[in-house]
DNA sequence: GTTGCGTCCTGGACGC
DNA sequence: TGCGTCCAGGACGCAA
């Protein structure tokens, strides 16, 4: 399930591979979330960009596709011999060259939009991401207001994507874990929200620098795994002793999300 | 405006 | 072995 270190990843290795290539064809699945890719024929792409787990696409004359890779997307560059008839293929965009870019998505939880460069405002999250938590933007501070202006649970403000972006169901756990912050709480302290902020960033940049976390779906442009699952310490690990404490972490569904956490190292 | 829940979507795990 | 049920979760829509 990509989120910001995934997305990030990838980012990094399709840039190089995409750059300068002219889009002269493009085939999409109906769904009205595939269709809009589309509209990126004649576009040739000129950069790539990244805001929390949207994937931003530069197109020469002033657009971009935006994807969202949703929980099973995967994105890979298919060489001029391919006849791939994968039928998990959502979208594929055809090059000058003859390769294919291939957007693969197999719960059909991603989305395909082409803009005007920066105009976002048809894309609800996207226009009202929190700030980049790898950037300079993001601060304890900023983090401490954002969560006090809600009474929502802790957990869950971090997946609505406005006190930060970036950060999903695997990050938030662990963050919270290291912060010692107890996921359901509706309140943070300032000393809370300035371990919170410490271990938002440690954990999504540790992810990013291994490549991301494969659990199931996920996979490189190359179609290699990460290896940040090898370094996870809460997350999808109920039953199993705390690293810290050794008290068995638990497994609790909040919001309709399931969390995993320590109930001696985050009390209420 | 905020909050919480249902829905979308399908492969895999599990129980019978 | 085969079938049915449940679970995973990011984003969005809707009702309260």
């Amino acid at each position: 399930m990509p989120e910001l270190p995934e997305v990030e990843t990838i980012r990094r290795e399709l840039e190089p591979q995409i750059v300068g290539a002219t889009i002269v064809d493009a085939t999409s699945h109906e769904s009205a979330k595939f269709r809009p890719a589309r509209d990126a024929v004649g576009g040739r792409f000129t950069a790539s960009t990244r805001r929390g787990k949207y994937l931003l696409l530069g197109l020469h004359d002033d657009r971009e596709l935006v994807i969202h890779l949703g929980m099973t997307g995967q994105l890979h560059v298919d060489p001029p011999t391919s006849s791939s008839t994968d039928p998990y293929t959502r979208a594929s965009w055809h090059f000058d060259d003859g390769r294919t870019l291939v957007f693969r998505d197999v719960r059909r939880f991603g989305r395909i939009r082409v803009v005007p460069t920066g105009e976002h405002a048809d894309i609800t999250t996207l226009a009202a991401l929190g700030p980049e938590p790898l950037g300079p933007d993001f601060t304890a501070e900023g983090l401490w207001q954002a969560m006090r202006g809600s009474k929502r649970r802790v957990k869950t403000q971090l997946l609505s994507q406005r006190p930060v972006a970036g950060v999903g169901n695997i990050y938030a756990d662990e963050a919270l874990w290291r912060a010692r912050v107890y996921p359901a709480a509706r309140t943070l302290t300032r000393s809370q929200a300035e371990r919170l902020h410490r271990t938002i960033i440690e954990v999504l940049q540790a992810g990013v620098d291994n490549g991301g976390t494969t659990l199931r779906d996920y996979r490189t442009v190359a179609g290699d795994e990460g290896s940040n699952q090898h370094y996870l310490d809460c997350y999808g690990r109920a039953g199993e002793p705390c690293p810290r404490c050794a008290t068995a972490l638990r497994s609790q569904v909040w919001d309709a999300r399931t969390t995993t956490f320590c109930p001696r190292c985050q009390p209420r």
